[in-house]
DNA sequence: CTAATCATTACCATTTTAGTAATAATTACT
DNA sequence: AGTAATTATTACTAAAATGGTAATGATTAG
């Protein structure tokens, strides 16, 4: 099955919630959390270049300049970078109602579907991420 | 953001509702289902023919042969036959609970949200498919 | 015997993914 | 003023996934 997540959204979310970590929300270099959070820095590059253009984080140029967020953590939900980063949520390939793709039967049940998950990672926020204790978020109780 | 559904599950699922159809399950070729359903035949092949190595379809070959269902149809789960042509249920692109991949703050939120998405899709049959109200069946009331 | 039908493998074009590379622009620090 | 650090921007690319087509073989009803 295909997969929701991809390593764009992915490393996005690892950025934001490594940003979202510090407090005082100061700019951090893309070298330095490449590497803490072993990523290639140049694809984090592209990436955070995106979250910037989305206005989800301000960047500052030059020497000890960096990324931070744009907005505190509690504002930003994981809908918003993952759209960003990874197109529309949706879990089939046709929007387009007249398509005649997508099993007829059960077009309901996929679009439902979407709009409950596009709901899930709307609660959900960077400040729920690194608090710690994101299970009292999920969908459904294990 | 990648898509849940391809177009494999999607034509498996529309072939094997087909199928469902017929109270007396008595064999249908691919050729009148891909006709009716406006499916590319040759790719229904493919995916008839991973189906019946999986068990969930019976074929009879030579003249007036054609597919029918190994089981009734409330037997035979959306997860099922998704997992038979699309893989395993996975939200992320890694598994490995030891891969510095996936967000590591989101890791049990995706994990969750995966097991969720399995039982809801284990919960569907072809059945209820069918019978044109499977909206009962969704993860959460519209 | 032959037409219909599934069985099986090989192949292929397009798109997506996951990056790398190159270069430019800006700023802080000395 | 010079330079190193940093983001900005675009171009490119290798590998995989997707969505098929094509070719050929095997089986069976009539």
């Amino acid at each position: 099955m295909p997969k929701l997540l991809t390593s764009r959204g992915d490393y996005g979310i690892l950025l934001m919630a490594s940003l979202a970590k510090d407090p005082d929300n100061r700019p951090r270099s893309l070298a330095e959390i490449a590497s803490s959070c072993r990523l290639p820095q140049t694809f984090l590059e592209q990436i955070a270049f995106e979250l910037r253009k989305a206005q989800l984080l301000g960047a500052q140029r030059g020497r000890n300049g960096g990324y931070r967020l744009s907005r505190r953590p509690e504002m930003i939900s994981l809908v918003e970078i993952l759209e960003v980063l990874e197109g529309p949520i949706r879990t089939v390939p046709c929007q387009d109602s007249q398509c005649t793709l997508i099993a007829c039967p059960t077009r309901g049940f996929w679009e439902v579907l979407q709009r409950h998950l596009h709901k899930t990672l709307q609660r959900i926020t960077l400040a729920d991420l690194v608090s710690g204790n994101p299970h009292q978020l999920l969908p459904i109780a294990p």
